[in-house]
DNA sequence: AGTTGTGAATCTGTTCACAGCC
DNA sequence: GGCTGTGAACAGATTCACAACT
């Protein structure tokens, strides 16, 4: 279940979706699901979904389908959240605060343990009861807190400076708000770009075009 | 420049990263670029810019590069971002509240021009100027006001109706942040879904694998 | 020499179809 | 009969390599 090298982006993208089909499902009463029953759930195809799985195991019935406590627990393993990860936001202007106040992610084993930021006037207080540090103590804080996630939502003229001290910090995984998109992240370090802007320019695309 | 069929979203997305490198760029003081300066700006390849603009057209020159101003126009009208889009936001909880305050994306020509909710105690009032309406003045609203995009951040249990009442009301084109992923609109009609779930789960994954 | 634009080659991802099991 | 798991076929995206132009 967990070395598997070369597996795409695309494919564990929709395990996360799998998985929050599957606890719905859950929530609903089910026991079983076919990969058909899934597929439904998040617009995707059977076989996408069989495929999807069978590049970590074999863990339906023939005939049967899937048991979804089972496959829930697994899919949580192989994503890694079967596990409590700290998280560190750095920059709480108007969209890490947004992003603090909306609980919506935090459900699965996600706890914004410390917030960083460079304005003297906000240093020192807290938000939702998180403390406030000086960006420049990250490096001592992720470390006793044992913070290996942050999600940076600093203006994008402060981003490369933000990444560089996220990586010195030992941070491992970054969600990147700034849209600075040039960061070459080393060998075992990992971004994830979350970018609006571009998602509502390619509406404009297809609503324009089609 | 405008019929183009078959076109990979991957590209259109780029396309989007390309344009806001170029106003760097212009602002910066450049007047032209290479392929290979568009590149390293936006971390992706020479050829891959290359081709992707060679799908609509050749906006270079052999030898010296593209006019940076000339490429902008060319982008903005292809995806069609030289038009004023009005935008609804349906839903104005702790998530959609954000997206209002937080300007970003606004830059480019988009503009929150009305907001729909079911909450009696919020309809009436505004937000930063702009109107609360109950949802079901969406369709009269909507073609009054010639809203075309939809962001939508209802709870999951309502995106199934909001999704319906925004199609119903003319919207072509909306941003989904609501999770829910299995609605298949009609043929001229768009959904580009937004979720950080799934982002920060698969940065899990990879730093529990690697 | 420098750089574009593009067909051809390669690589990656998805779909199909069916053997095998329940 | 129903459904999984998967190799093989197919489709799609990226990279390469080079002719054409400045």
């Amino acid at each position: 279940m967990a070395k598997q090298k070369d597996i795409s982006p695309l494919t564990i993208q929709r395990l996360s979706l799998y998985l929050r089909a599957l606890r719905e499902m859950r929530d609903f009463g089910e026991v079983s699901a076919s990969s058909k029953d899934i597929a439904e759930r998040v617009g995707s195809t059977a076989p996408q979904i069989r495929k999807d799985l069978s590049y970590f195991g074999s863990f339906g019935q023939k005939g049967r389908g899937y048991k979804i406590d089972e496959l829930i627990t697994t899919l949580e393993k192989i994503l890694g959240v079967d596990k409590k990860w700290k998280v560190a936001l750095v920059g709480v202007g108007k969209l890490g605060q947004s992003l603090l106040q909306y609980k919506g992610f935090w459900k699965s084993g996600f706890e914004i343990a410390a917030i960083f930021e460079k304005d003297p006037g906000k240093i020192g207080r807290r938000i939702l009861g998180i403390p406030i540090y000086p960006t420049e103590s990250m490096p001592k804080i992720c470390e006793q807190e044992n913070i290996l996630m942050a999600i940076i939502t600093v203006p994008f003229e402060s981003a490369e400076e933000a990444f560089q001290r996220a990586l010195d910090s030992g941070i491992r995984g970054i969600l990147n708000f700034t849209g600075y998109c040039c960061f070459k992240p080393p060998p075992h370090a990992f971004i994830k770009d979350v970018n609006m802007s571009a998602e509502i320019e390619a509406l404009s695309y297809y609503i324009s075009t089609y």
